[in-house]
DNA sequence: GGGGTGACCCAGT
DNA sequence: TACTGGGCCACCC
């Protein structure tokens, strides 16, 4: 499949599920989704996040450093505490909160 | 068609 | 840890 409004579909509905204290990469949407969308990449995630982000739990997505998007920092890393998730400086630590969801 | 840019990623230095 | 270079996709001059 490669219908570009499905996959932002897709990319949104992913958000949605992702659990409160844990993240998910753009780079690791791309790769969960690969396996049902031809076309994809990290890159598309993060323009559809930057565009619809605004509908879903933007701030528990993050690049694979564990920084948070340009512009909300701040305002992401309050809700990502308030959830438990823990930082490490500027970066969410991701080996304690990296989430992908179950391919079952 | 050609060039620049961005809520990206990885490997190398 | 920070910076660089190459690859990536979509959009806008």
């Amino acid at each position: 499949m490669h219908d570009p409004a499905a996959y932002t579909e897709a990319v949104l509905a992913l958000v949605e599920r992702t659990p409160p204290g844990k993240v998910m990469s753009y780079g690791a949407i791309a790769e969960y989704l690969a396996e049902t969308f031809e076309r994809g990449s990290a890159r598309r995630v993060g323009r559809i996040m930057a565009l619809y982000g605004g509908t879903v739990p933007w701030y528990r997505v993050v690049n694979s450093a564990g920084r948070t998007p340009p512009g909300h920092e701040v305002k992401a890393r309050r809700k990502l505490a308030a959830e438990g998730v823990t930082f490490r400086g500027e970066r969410v630590n991701m080996a304690a909160h990296a989430w992908f969801p179950p391919t079952a």
